[in-house]
DNA sequence: ATAATTATGGAACGATCATTCCACAACGTC
DNA sequence: GACGTTGTGGAATGATCGTTCCATAATTAT
């Protein structure tokens, strides 16, 4: 009944994603949105109305992908405590760009999140989804004897999500793999004795 | 020999401070610096040369406060490890805005630290600053035998940072001062056993 | 007092911002 | 093949951006 869109939306948001992730979102433009997508501004606003309309969108496709790596992580792992050595070993092992660029969602958060409610709602929407699946699984590791019994796993879920927060940070400030993984060593620790 | 200037620098950059920390770096407009500051444009491009300059400015002159609070609160307590839990104390337990706003450091770094090799060094030369502090703090526990011989000062030092980092963002996400003194009580638990 | 020097206030600058609009092209339906 | 609909490319919009400039005011040294 009509022309169909000529573009993959999906491609469409890899590359806005890298673009937002490399700048920020105040010090995206739309010139450099319409560069990166190949898509002119008529398109991206017909298809997601606005600069902030691409970037709701552009964080819930990463924050998607964030959540498969813990949940792939979390499957593949002979124990649930395991799952979550290895998740955080994937972050702090992953190299240079992506690790300089930090997270996303927290970048957002700390960018934009205060001045801004929609950006806000989905990024806090998105941190809780994944500090519930470590939740889980710590409750998991509780039931199977692996985790202290006086442990409170709800606890413990809030201090990872706020090291996975804080070795974004250091991260993004330039530290080796090396450090990162010492970093990590102490902090789960907390899950051990 | 000249007119001298008729405003006052310390208040100057305790509203510009006051300003970027609300908005972040990019979003903060001169137009709104004029206003929160009460000088014309003129006046603050003669006394800070650019936007950026003003920006280093208040980063400096914040980080500088940040310094302070870590030395009062290490030279008040009994020994070096009480210190370190009461600097953390204070941050979990701040309130509303404070809370809210996070660490004008951490949130630069993120912002236009990739992007602002200027910005970057400022903000990571303050940030090794309060790091080799907490790290020389810790030397002294272990040496007093506070600490286990074994650990390394360095290595926690760094991990106190990211958790620092890490309780910046999660304040900035709305978490209440309960929530964060939990986290603080968690990681704090590493220096112990 | 007068001259020399510097800060002040505010207008004005070109550039770039996010967004809108429109003529045209491309497709599905009849 | 013609019609109706929708996407596309790109120019144009008004607003706002960071910055510069200049006439005037204010102060000190002579």
């Amino acid at each position: 009944m009509a022309r169909p869109a000529s573009f993959d939306r999906e491609q469409v948001l890899e590359r806005a994603t890298a673009t937002f992730w490399d700048h920020g979102y105040c010090a995206t433009s739309i010139s450099q949105l319409v560069d990166a997508t190949r898509l002119q501004p008529g398109s991206l606003y017909a298809a997601f109305e606005s600069k902030q309309g691409l970037f709701l969108a552009v964080l819930d496709h990463y924050a998607g992908r964030t959540l498969q790596r813990l949940e792939r992580q979390l499957a593949r792992a002979t124990d649930p405590l395991r799952g979550v050595d290895a998740f955080f070993a994937e972050l702090a092992g992953q190299g240079g760009d992506a690790r300089r660029r930090g997270c996303l969602l927290v970048n957002s958060a700390l960018e934009v999140g205060r001045s801004d409610p929609a950006i806000q709602a989905h990024v806090s929407h998105h941190l809780a989804a994944i500090e519930q699946r470590l939740c889980a699984a710590l409750e998991r590791a509780q039931t199977d004897g692996l985790l202290a019994a006086d442990a409170s796993p709800a606890v413990l879920a809030k201090f990872l999500m706020t090291t996975i927060w804080g070795l974004r940070v250091l991260g993004s400030t330039g530290a080796d793999a090396r450090t990162m993984k010492q970093v990590v060593a102490q902090a789960l620790r907390v899950l051990r004795d």
